[in-house]
DNA sequence: CATGAATGAGGATTCATTCAT
DNA sequence: CATGAATGAATCCTCATTCAT
């Protein structure tokens, strides 16, 4: 039965695997399509070409963060409490896949220019959400008004990524949604007692 | 006078010019030896292969960080202060060099392993500098004792990252080093207000 | 109407027009089917593979050139009329369609074995009409008969094709019918004066 | 020894011979580069890619016809000889180099637009020798001066050529040169007795 | 008869590295 | 110390062809 899962999702879920286990440098087209079960000649039905396969994985993988934060922003709770279910959700689904944790925190950090802008386009949606709850924020008179929100939103998203990049260079060894606590008081409170 | 310079550096400098005008994929050692107005053959007398040509430019690139931190770290000031100092420290060598800006913020983001793990060990020398002042701060009473030390110094740096890459990759075009009130202000307050 | 067109015709008048502004190289199978409405599947239906598709376009177009060949060859007129019709009747066919023009001259002088192999024996036949006339003039002693009969043709016919080369390559600009008196002389008399 | 021979020539005269074989089809980069005794990467430090190989072995092998050529045009001998020589140099070239012979008249024929551009403009050096010395015939009144030069010219190459290639399509077994004599009567008197 | 999704063999080219001079 | 010509391994992608429906 070929009807089991669309090639499209196939493909995506076994560049996951690959590159996480080898690095996209690693990851030959070939044994993306082995892992695949298909062939290579396969991907180029579905993909234009290497690079494009990394971004699909990246925009269908963001998908999960874009929904579930989206959900969260539109929660009828309080700034603060949408904030640690931010930092939650975000640590949860990666927690919950190491394999996507690698993808993300290591090997999307591409660094040829055109792979770089597509991914950013893809994260800016992401970041939208984090815009609308601070703005929220401050419109509630929760948060700072005296700081420009992209820099807030920054120093949010820097510890969150610094943070989730440790664990996965780490190891994954310790758990990571244990952290959101802590993350959500600093990103609160910051260091000061 | 090129005689004056040992070779070494020539290259060094050399490396980071051309890594940022062209990325690290697009920077052959021909073309980096070009720059150095040294032949390609004289690369391999000075550096064991290509990716020693990068973590060699880091470790020469981090050192002012750390020599500079390392003197903030031991001013006879206060935590906040040095705080202060430590954020200004790093967006002003940002700031004054823009090509090195973009190599540490984007073309050392390289994925493979072995490099992956050479950097790291580089980086660690200059975020024990940060552990040196957190922790002096938690002793004297100034900030949190309640969380970890590696997480806050995760946080601090996360921030200072970010925020840093995104001004390189928006073009260096407004000014970094006067972010430096706002983002020591969340450091040590948070978001709220 | 493309249900009264047999799919075959159907198939290598795409192919002509195909090839014509492609080239045989960036003539893909796909593109073939495409300008000829059918599915790329159904192509193997009519076709062997893709040399049959050349090969076939050649033989059916050929066949053009033959038949009307053939009736000149047999009226009551002159050898010296009869070759005038030759050369009328080659560049004519040529000239009302340029898409043919440019498959024959330029796209059909395919390199490989098979390929030249099967082309030369579908030409064969063409040229066994030219033979025919030339028999007929030397036996009329209204031609040379100190010169090898394939030596007469293969000036006839490389004159014709290299004029008519030259037309294709020049973009089909001026008109090619018109130099049928000039050929005709050249091939009668020579250059001499 | 790395003397011997000028790397450049030995590629060239490598792919003549593996392009004669195997056709340029079936004469991969590597293949050349084996037969020239050479790296595959070496090639590319005398051609710019593999039709830059074909384009310069048309260069470098028209020279010679180019440069006996031009020593005939000048010889202060009458047109009717020079016709003759012209004639006579062509088929002797192709002659003493089957493997040239086959590469100029079958595989150099290529179709596709860029290569045939090339090439033409290297074949016109040639062809505006023929031009002078018809200009010259014409002008000497040897030659008709009713019918338009470049169709005089076109007359004359399009039989050399034809005659060439039936000769090398039937395996090159009788004796081009000797086909001297008749070719230049049928330039210059035409097939009529 | 007709479809078109899937196949997978095949090859030009780049570029880090070496080593004879 | 310095050179730079030569090396050769390594891989993405195309596209003619098949065959289950």
């Amino acid at each position: 039965m070929k009807r089991e899962k669309p090639k499209y999702m196939q493909i995506i879920d076994a560049a996951v695997i690959v590159i996480a286990e080898n690095g996209y440098h690693g990851s030959q087209v070939a044994k993306i399509a082995k892992q695949a079960g298909v062939a290579d000649g396969t991907i180029y039905l579905y993909f234009k070409n290497k690079d494009d396969i990394l971004i699909s994985v990246f925009k269908e993988k963001m998908g999960v963060f874009i929904e579930r934060l989206r959900e969260i922003a539109h929660r009828p709770i309080s700034t603060e409490e949408k904030l640690y279910e931010l930092v939650k959700n975000h640590y949860t689904i990666l927690q919950n896949d190491h394999h996507l944790a690698i993808v993300t925190q290591l090997e999307l950090r591409q660094t040829r220019k055109p792979l770089r802008t597509k991914i950013s386009d893809i994260l800016r949606e992401y970041l939208s959400l984090y815009d609308y709850i601070l703005k929220e924020g401050i419109e509630n008179g929760v948060l700072k008004d005296s700081i420009d929100i992209r820099l807030l939103r920054q120093a949010i998203f820097g510890m969150i990524d610094e943070t989730s990049t440790s664990w996965v260079m780490t190891g994954q060894k310790h758990d990571l949604v244990s952290l959101t606590d802590e993350v959500h008081q600093l990103i609160l409170h910051g260091l000061k007692k």
